[in-house]
DNA sequence: CGAGCCGTTGAGGGGATTCAAGCTCAGTGG
DNA sequence: CCACTGAGCTTGAATCCCCTCAACGGCTCG
C-alpha cells in the first residue's frame, strides 16, 4: 500500500486511528479530503476501519442509518429486491466512493450494499459528519459533490448496461469492472448469477457470453473470481458489435 | 390550482414575483420551503418562472449548469446517449421535483432534461443558492434531502422497468405514470418511441402491449397524449403476470 | 467421498426484434 | 373542400436471440 507521509503534529501515540487517518491513502479523495489536519485529529476517535471478507452485508435497504461510509479498498455493490421478487444490482462502488450517504438524513438506506470482494472499510458515524458540517463548509460541499457523483453513475449504469444484446452489456460490464479494478488487467468476475443481477439477463446467458469472450481471447480466467482482460480485444469487440 | 393565503407582508406592489413564490402551490413541498418568508422575500426579484411547451429542451447534458430547477407542473425526462448511440431516458421528473442540481457545484449537466408536457418551472440561478446556502443550513440540508430522493429514484427506475418481460415492464411504466400524474386517473402517455426508450424496448413491441391492454380495459385513449388509466385492472394484470 | 454450489453446455420453445405494409390523424397547400 | 403529405401508431410474418429446462463436470468443504 502506499502510504501518505504523516506531518509530525499528526503521529499521536495515544490516537492511533489518527495514523491510519492520516495515511489513508484515500483521503485526499475521499471524504474528509476536504478538511484541514486539525480537524482530522480531532476526528480520528470516532471512526473505525472495519476490513470485511466478501459477500458481507454491511448494511440492508430499509435499515436506519447510522454511519456512512468511505471504501478505501475493494468493490461493494447495492441491490434491492423489485416488486416480484427478483434482486436486482443497480450500481457498483469502488475505492474513494462514499457510500450510505442517506443516513446523514436520518433516512433508512435505500438499497441494501453488500460487499463483492474483500473490502476495507472507513465507517464514519452520522453524528460525527453532522457537527462537523455545521463549522466546516467544505465539507458539505464535498457532501454534495458525492451525492452528484452516485447519481452520474447511477445514470451512466442504467443508460450503458440495461438494453441492447446480452453480448454487448457483458462487454460494457468488464469495461466497468476494469475501471473499478484501478486499471490494472487483473479484473474481480462476479458470479453468473451477479452478472445476470447486474444486466437483467439469466444465469446461463451471462455464462454462455463469459465463455464465447474467452474462446475469443477477451478474458482469462485466474481462479475463481479473478480474470485477466485484454483490453484491446475487449474495444475491438466493442466497435465491431 | 390551489393557492396558499398569501401574509400582508408578502403582499408587494413592487415585486410581483414574490406573490408568485408566495403563492406557489408548490413551495412547501419544494426546495425553498425551507426558508422563512424574509429570505423568500430577498430573492423573488431574482427568479423566473418560465413556462414550456412539450418537447421542449431545458438543458443539454454537458452543457455548464448556471440554474437549477424546481418543477412546478408537467413532466420532465431525464435521456443521454449510449456510447452506442442509443437515446435511453433514465428518470422521469414530476411536481415538487428538483432538477439540475448538479449546477450548484458548477458541474455541467449530467443528462439532457426534456419536457414531456407543457411544464411550468422555477429557475433558481446558481449563485442565488450558493449564497442562501452559507446563511441557512437548513436550505443546504434540503439540497441533500433531494439529492438522495433523486438517487432513490434512479435506482428504483432501474430496478423495477429495465427487467422481466415486455407485458410487466409497460404495466410497471405505467403505475409510475399514474403516480406522477397526482393520482388522477388520467395520465400522459409518451409516445410509443420513449417508452421504448424507457423500458429497454423497440417502438413496436411498445405499441403491441399498449394495444393489447387497451383491449383488456386496462388503458383507455384520449386523443394523442392522454389516456385514461384503470388502476385495479392495472393491479390485477401486474398480480397474474 | 458424498453433498452442494457454481459454472458450462445443449435442446427446445417463446418472446422480442426486424422488416414490411397499412393505418390514423393533423397540417398544408392546391 | 379535399387530396396530399408525413409522422406516429398498429399489425403481420419471419427470424433470431434469450429463457427455460435439463444434464453434467469441477470444486470446496464437511
Amino acid at each position: 500500500m502506499l502510504m501518505k507521509t504523516v506531518p509530525p503534529y499528526l503521529q499521536s501515540e495515544n490516537h492511533p486511528q489518527a495514523d491510519v487517518c492520516a495515511r489513508c491513502e484515500v483521503r485526499s479523495g475521499a471524504l474528509f479530503g476536504a478538511l484541514d489536519p486539525n480537524s482530522i485529529v480531532r476526528i480520528h476517535a470516532d471512526i473505525d476501519d472495519p476490513s470485511l471478507p466478501a459477500e458481507t452485508r454491511i448494511y440492508a435497504r430499509g435499515e436506519p442509518g447510522t454511519a456512512v461510509y468511505t471504501v478505501r479498498a475493494g468493490i461493494v455493490r447495492f441491490q434491492r429486491l423489485t416488486a416480484d421478487g427478483e434482486r436486482r444490482i443497480v450500481r457498483l462502488a469502488g475505492r474513494g466512493d462514499l457510500i450510505g450517504q442517506e443516513a446523514l438524513l436520518q433516512l433508512p438506506y435505500a438499497d441494501e450494499a453488500v460487499t463483492c470482494t474483500p473490502v476495507q472499510l472507513c465507517r464514519i458515524p452520522r453524528q460525527l459528519v453532522g457537527k462537523l458540517g455545521q463549522a466546516d463548509s467544505a465539507l458539505t460541499h464535498e457532501l454534495m459533490r458525492r451525492w452528484q457523483q452516485a447519481l452520474e453513475q447511477a445514470g451512466a449504469w442504467a443508460a450503458e448496461l440495461t438494453s441492447g444484446v446480452a453480448r454487448r452489456r457483458v462487454l460494457k460490464l468488464l469495461g466497468e469492472l476494469s475501471r473499478l479494478s484501478g486499471d490494472s488487467d487483473e479484473i474481480w468476475m462476479p458470479r453468473r448469477e451477479d452478472m445476470g443481477a447486474m444486466l437483467g439477463l439469466t444465469i446461463e446467458t451471462a455464462s454462455r457470453m463469459v465463455s464465447q469472450l474467452r474462446r475469443e481471447g477477451v478474458l482469462r480466467s485466474l481462479g475463481q473470481r479473478r480474470a485477466v482482460l485484454d483490453a484491446d480485444a475487449l474495444a475491438r469487440a466493442l466497435a465491431v458489435v
